[in-house]
DNA sequence: TGTGACATATAAGTCTGACTTTTTCCGTCG
DNA sequence: CGACGGAAAAAGTCAGACTTATATGTCACA
């Protein structure tokens, strides 16, 4: 994660954005610069700073002689890490976790195909590392090491894609990952089916089978939908 | 687009922000808050503003005793509208462009899909209506009115799926599609195998096709791909 | 009664200067 | 050569005065 609290506006922003990414301040819902810098107790050129940071999210418009004011949800930068740690730290969680999990069942097939063209030979080292990784520690009950090799797993194809705007979800997918793991229902050791697709994907890539890669992770992420009931009748 | 120079931090902006994306600071350049703001003859405080909105994109670090550091490309926040935005008007508009395609090759077939179980009859009459609008414009170089009916209808299907990150990139998409009739080749009419697939694409979600929907957008985004000569060897 | 111009109050925006705090760098001493 | 400690540099914070845009209410006039 990015450091929290780096600096008063920080602190301010810790508290300010969760609360409007839950909706604790409807759209529409005027805040006042001065009234919020004295219930922070921090000075007018601090709050302003938080202000334009909200601003440049989106989640708020700053005008003259009217206020700060809270802008409707579908104008929000979903795609802010910031923005989506906070919703998924909130209420929203469960909604933003399905968003999500829709979200990479359209790229990580796309990517693990481009992945399969693109992976360079460290790259498709590293996958193998991890597929390996994942199938050790698939039985008896070592969630958190499997789910380490796991997020890497996910983060090296989508490095490998060799495309930016991919890469940078891995953060994301990582988030939604440990969500799984750490909040969701996840008792029993993870599906031994899905293991065998992570490691198949791993030879696709290798292989340079664009795809057979491609196929497979869609696979996957089927799974991962069909975990949320997200399913297609 | 959002308001430019909504004050003087936003004046800032618009030269920092795409000299940054630019690639003009390298990475690891420091700036001193200071410096910059005699260089744009404003006061600290606005300049502190500034710099704020660029470290929330992650585009810059600010550090005690040190300076603001600029990040690595692979650490800039891609998904912001103004880092988008300033990176189309830059010299790194081409890369930037590919990027942004692929992306929609990846999401918008997916997209399709769940518009076409999720769209209500409204969207249904107003995707047919872009489509018709499509036809009509397809001949006699009526490039611009042809322009604004794509552009409408590719929104209306992110909308309709029903999933909030997908509609957010709406603005993304219309972006990359009046790119490519402003900036790149389009001397001629649009490809007439391009508009009957749209029409197509507006059947099929009328009547609930998913699969068809999804197959039949993943082919015009093919064509996407085609044109920016990203192919699959 | 409606409509336009104008005055007024309000909240953000801006600037300045002084002060604090953190952190790096460097020189000294063991 | 390493540890300790001081000094400097830059960001961070604060307080107060001033400016500017603008929403809203008022009043005259049609």
């Amino acid at each position: 994660m990015t450091t929290p609290g780096r600096g008063l506006h920080g602190h301010v922003l810790d508290t300010l954005g969760p609360a409007i990414t839950a909706g604790e301040y409807p759209p529409g819902s005027v805040l006042r610069t001065d009234e919020l810098a004295q219930h922070f107790e921090v000075s007018r050129s601090v709050m302003r700073e938080a202000v334009r940071v909200l601003e440049s999210m989106h989640l708020v418009e700053s005008r003259r002689r009217v206020g700060v004011t809270v802008r409707p949800k579908a104008e929000w930068n979903v795609y802010d890490p910031q923005v989506i740690r906070w919703r998924l730290a909130g209420a929203d969680r469960p909604h933003q976790l399905r968003s999500l999990t829709v979200l990479r069942s359209a790229v990580e097939p796309v990517a693990a195909g481009l992945a399969a063209r693109h992976a360079t030979a460290e790259q498709c080292a590293e996958l193998t590392q991890c597929a390996l990784g994942m199938v050790a520690n698939s039985r008896g009950h070592k969630l958190e090491e499997y789910l380490v090799h796991d997020i890497a797993f996910h983060r090296v194809i989508l490095n490998a894609s060799g495309n930016e705007m991919f890469a940078r979800l891995g953060d994301v997918v990582a988030e939604v990952l440990a969500g799984r793991t750490h909040h969701e229902v996840m008792f029993e050791d993870p599906d031994p089916a899905a293991v065998t697709l992570h490691v198949q994907v791993a030879e696709a890539v290798r292989e340079g089978d664009a795809t057979r890669a491609e196929e497979l992770t869609r696979e996957i992420t089927v799974g991962a939908l069909q975990e949320l009931d997200i399913l297609a009748p």
